[in-house]
DNA sequence: TGCAAAGCGGAACGGTGTTCCGTATTGTTT
DNA sequence: AAACAATACGGAACACCGTTCCGCTTTGCA
């Protein structure tokens, strides 16, 4: 049992009925409300549209990060299993390094503030940043190693990096049509290319 | 007479003395504190700091974006300022647009918070982003457009988006020792180049 | 049905930005 | 010097937010 596995059973395995009720409409409401509002959305917006209490909000994501990796969890997997699978499917390293990350930026514009909230300072946040670092950056790394051995770019970049920088290049990203991150993380891509 | 002198003349030319006063106290104690908590350090610090009560604080600088052009006017009109002459003294106008990046990353990641301050979606801080832009954008622009005309980068990217890559790259450098902005950014603009 | 355990709700607290107005300071006029 | 109007000051008060805490309710079991 991997720490995922752990953490989703503490919510199929809730011992009462109403709990689980309860915190599947959270779950329900803040997605709802995320996609309305931003993942910074007032704690109490999301425990009116749930319907339940501010402690009961408190009680099962005890911090917002926890609430936010609980909604976006089957996404971020979803992201992590791509890496492996395009990496095998790509003519070259590189075009699978290109695409995956596509997916990366295509999952963070289209989730109001969540790249802010993941440089976030505040306490709780580093939970966030942490969540996403576990499931990513080893698929980041490996895809990295691959197009680096492949030739196709420099070496020396840490995943962590490309990921922070990624992440970075997506804060506001919505909100402003002059600004297209997706078009200044392919730039950044294209600073990493080997000068053939 | 331009909007820049119009702004300052608006300190220099305060009535009473004491308000004169009162006005650079709170500039020198908002630029201690800025440096030791950040641009986001709350107004109950810098006015107490400054000695002065909260409501001083408000009518000399009525939203906080206010302050914080107050304090680093200087600092950005020599950034601005420094773009023609790099432009004249490089040998290349690649050269001088790399030079001035460097001038303005080691700008923003000095200045705690500052970056994240410039993309904060809340009310009042459009006002920091658009003196930051009325400000440089141009500056930029010249010397993208003068790496444009040399064949040096490639065309069609506005200067408003390169900015705005920018100071999202420098968002949270400093507090990450693992996170280099000044690398991220000549990654950015290695991307920018034409290739060859 | 009774009862203990588990869960719930929301009042209350601390911290923050912002407004507002009675009071104090300043500069001018007499 | 004294009176006065204009200007500026201070901080109480309000609104909003995250977070904690505890009396009350619901649940599941004996």
């Amino acid at each position: 049992m991997n720490d995922s596995d752990r953490r989703t059973a503490s919510m199929a395995g809730s011992k009462r009925k109403d709990a689980r009720r309860n915190q599947q409409a959270l779950l329900d409401a803040a997605a709802t409300i995320f996609v309305a509002s931003g993942v910074e959305a007032p704690v109490r917006d999301i425990a009116a549209k749930a319907g339940v209490g501010i402690g009961t909000i408190y009680r099962h994501f005890p911090t917002r990060a926890e609430l936010i990796i609980a909604v976006y969890r089957h996404q971020v997997d979803a992201c992590a299993e791509a890496g492996p699978a395009l990496l095998a499917a790509s003519p070259t390293p590189h075009a699978a390094l290109a695409q995956w990350v596509d997916l990366f930026v295509d999952f963070l514009v289209t989730k109001h503030g969540l790249a802010a909230a993941m440089r976030s300072d505040s306490a709780g946040f580093e939970t966030l940043h942490a969540y996403f670092l576990d499931r990513l950056l080893p698929v980041c790394t490996q895809l990295l190693d691959a197009a680096t051995t492949s030739g196709e770019i420099h070496p020396g970049l840490e995943a962590y990096q490309l990921m922070r920088g990624i992440g970075n290049l997506c804060i506001g990203a919505d909100a402003d049509p002059r600004y297209d991150a997706r078009r200044m993380v392919a730039l950044l891509v294209a600073g990493l290319r080997q000068p053939h």
